[in-house]
RNA sequence: GCCAAUGUAGCUCAGGGGUAGAGCACUUCCUUGGUAAGGAAGAGGUCGCGGGUUCAAAUCCCGCCAUCGGCUCCA
């Protein structure tokens, strides 16, 4: 007998090699149903996989992540089983499953896959589901794997299992497939009763764009039919407020294949927002003693030599701007910080100067690759809210503290509760990726750590994911089909003053490198304004919306009235505009509303007589009659709440 | 940059070797209506751009550009 403990501390006894199904089926028969993977001593574990010693144990249906996980990952194994026998010869790359389903990377040999053929492809797993096959676990021997996957041609398995440790190698089989695989998968085949494939895409061989190119086959599954309607459903909503199509439907920005692309043109909606943005954030900067500096659009390629963009960008930036004078060669700027260096440069600097914080809304321009263009949220010029801070090293994690302080407020202020922190640090193993000093690296991936720690912020490491220069602390954000942006970012550079030769006279009157810190809240205005409008739905809060008013007058007789309303709310800073069009009340009041506008102001021959509006909030309706004064006051104190929370 | 797809009116889309269609939006007229779609008429398009095939190309073929979904990249 062993001894099963489970999450809640009590503890049970079984006979040795008992799988965590029977465990689920000695609890209920509706568990047993449920269960879909399980983890044994938090080892991922199959639920027909024997447990042979004591242990923990946690069971995982379809409400957590792992059960999902399993799920999904043995619905790509039934899709390279499907694509086995549709296309006869295919080879397999990997099939993982995740956030949203699974991919199975395959090399098609000859075959050719297009979207008309998804259709048969998910009939082909039904259909293999429907067989109920047992998904079974084996142990294999280095040698036996290169022959098993050697024998059916199969090269990318073989490149996998050489790099692998003889006796820590399984296969999964169902049906008449065999996977290369660690696990933990379903029972069976039969949960999975609902397929969608969702695309195609091309993937290089192990990410490595010097490789082979595979086809990429996206679904995923359900075990309802219901669950995937109500997903498809959900996609097609979260369509909806794609920051493209509502940035175009809002007037607020346009692309011109005659200016380029990627170079957003900011309507003058969107313009207004904008600068409603970054007066938000030069008051809260101007509170932790922020000072506006502004620097040109171009800079002397040497700037960029000597701060080393150069030598790792230059190539594949956009190219340098030759002048009349011979020789002479500018760069556009693909960021601010050399230039920030030069004003730091341009006096004497005292260690009671320091923490000095310089702050730009600096426009860069960076030369992404044609196929990464996208919307606002990846451009080839944009504006970030910049600052850097020049300090000394004692003074790194207090600034740091500082700055996160602000970027919180920000995020609080605009309700994004859904944020993700994370913790980028080098690749021990590629260090001549990065520039500095290991022991500079050491000193400044210990404060990101050590001030995340001090604020309480949860934030994932993650290895390998630094800039060239130093290690950062990224605040990322989910668009309305869940792909993750970096908004917010702070970093820690000791490369820079290092290359720039910056100093300061200390106390002890000795030259001192300062450190150097860059942060930008929103990141850039673009990526900010598009998961904005993303996470509201075009909704935007009524301190930041393009018009916070309408006026509807019920019949043309009451036009004149209703601009003089127009009239004194703008007067009373109160964003206001007239649908004087010729349709009746019941149309306008529909229009406004899809319009997303805060408020509509209706008007007719009562309000005209006694100086009133009758307002009505958008999705919640009658309001009810006021004085146009008081409306005033009272939008000014709701949107002073807001901002001053 | 790579793989796949798409490009027709301001928007959403249909059509398709013989000179262009709908709905919404827009303009004008009728209507002057009290809280989510009143009616009529009109205007609007080198069918992304450039080549080729053809008596004839928006339609077929090739190239380019842009967009979309991924991959790689992202200072």
């Amino acid at each position: 007998m062993i001894n099963i403990t489970f999450p809640d501390g009590s503890v049970k006894q079984f006979e040795a090699g008992v799988t965590p199904l029977q465990i689920a089926e000695s609890i209920s028969s509706r568990l047993a149903q449920d269960v879909l993977a399980a983890s044994v001593n938090d080892c991922e574990w199959d639920i027909s996989r024997p447990i042979n010693e004591d242990a923990s144990i946690k069971l995982f249906k379809w409400d957590d992540p792992e059960g999902k996980h399993a799920f999904w990952h043995s619905s790509a194994h039934l899709l390279a089983e499907a694509l086995q026998e549709l296309y006869p010869g295919v080879k397999f790359g990997i099939g993982p499953a995740i956030d949203n389903g699974f991919y199975y990377d395959i090399d098609p040999a000859g075959h050719t896959i297009t979207a008309a053929d998804f259709a048969t492809i998910e009939k082909k797993m039904i259909e293999l589901a429907r067989a109920k096959s047992p998904i079974v676990r084996a142990d294999i021997s280095k040698a036996d794997a290169l022959k098993l996957f050697g024998d059916r041609g199969e090269t990318y398995k073989c490149e996998l299992i050489s790099e692998l440790e003889d006796g820590h190698i399984t296969t999964y089989t169902q049906g008449a497939f065999t996977d290369l695989c660690r696990g933990p998968h379903i029972a069976n085949t039969a949960p999975i009763k609902a397929v969608k494939i969702t695309s195609l895409a091309g993937a290089y061989w192990r990410g490595d764009e010097k490789r082979n190119q595979l086809v990429r086959v996206y679904g995923i599954t359900f075990p309802k039919q219901k669950m995937l309607d109500e997903y498809l459903v959900m996609l097609e909503e979260a369509k909806k407020r794609d920051h493209r199509k509502l940035g175009k439907e809002m007037e607020l920005f346009a692309f011109s294949q005659n200016v380029g692309a990627g170079l957003p043109l900011w309507l003058p909606k969107g313009a207004a927002l904008r600068d409603r943005l970054e007066q938000f954030l030069r008051k809260i900067q101007k509170q932790y003693g922020y000072q506006q500096v502004i620097t040109p659009h171009i800079g002397n390629k040497m700037l960029y030599v000597t701060s080393g963009h150069y030598a790792k960008y230059g190539k594949d930036s956009f190219q340098p701007i030759h002048t009349p004078e011979e020789g002479e060669e500018y760069l556009l700027k693909p960021m601010n910080c050399p230039h920030h260096c030069e004003i730091f440069k341009a006096f004497p600097r005292s260690y009671r100067d320091l923490p000095l914080r310089l702050a730009e809304f600096g426009t860069v321009y960076r030369y992404e690759q044609s196929g990464e263009l996208h919307g606002l949220t990846r451009v080839r010029g944009f504006t970030q809210d910049d600052a850097h801070i020049f300090c000394a090293p004692e003074q790194i994690k207090d600034e740091f503290l500082k700055v996160m302080d602000i970027i919180l407020y920000i995020f609080k202020a605009l309700k994004f509760d859904n944020y993700e922190a994370q913790i980028s640090l080098r690749d021990p193993n590629n260090r001549e990726k990065y520039i500095g000093s290991d022991e500079n690296w050491h000193l400044a991936e210990n404060a990101i750590i050590d001030a995340c720690a001090e604020k309480g912020l949860v934030a994932r490491k993650e290895l390998g994911e630094a800039a060239f220069y130093g290690p950062k602390l990224d605040f990322m954000v989910k668009d309305a089909l869940g792909r993750k942006w970096q908004l917010g970012t702070i970093q820690v550079d000791y490369n820079l003053p290092e290359r720039f030769g910056l100093e300061y006279t200390g106390s002890d009157n000795q030259k001192h490198r300062p450190v150097m810190i860059h942060r930008a809240p929103f990141g850039s205005l673009e990526r900010f304004v598009a998961v904005l409008l993303e996470h509201t739905a075009g909704r935007f809060p009524l301190w930041l919306a393009p018009d916070q008013a309408v006026v509807l007058p019920i019949s043309e007789k009451f036009n004149d009235y209703a601009f003089e309303v127009s009239r004194q709310l703008n007067a009373a800073d109160v964003r206001t505009i007239v649908d004087d069009r010729n349709e009746k009340i019941g149309k306008k009041i529909r229009d406004n509303e899809l319009k997303r506008i805060p408020y509509l102001l209706i008007v007719g021959e009562k309000e005209a007589e006694n100086g009133e509006i009758s307002v009505r909030k958008q999705g919640e309706g009658d309001k009810g009659t006021m004085k146009i004064a008081t409306f005033a006051a009272n939008l000014t104190k709701e949107v002073e709440e807001m901002i001053n929370q």
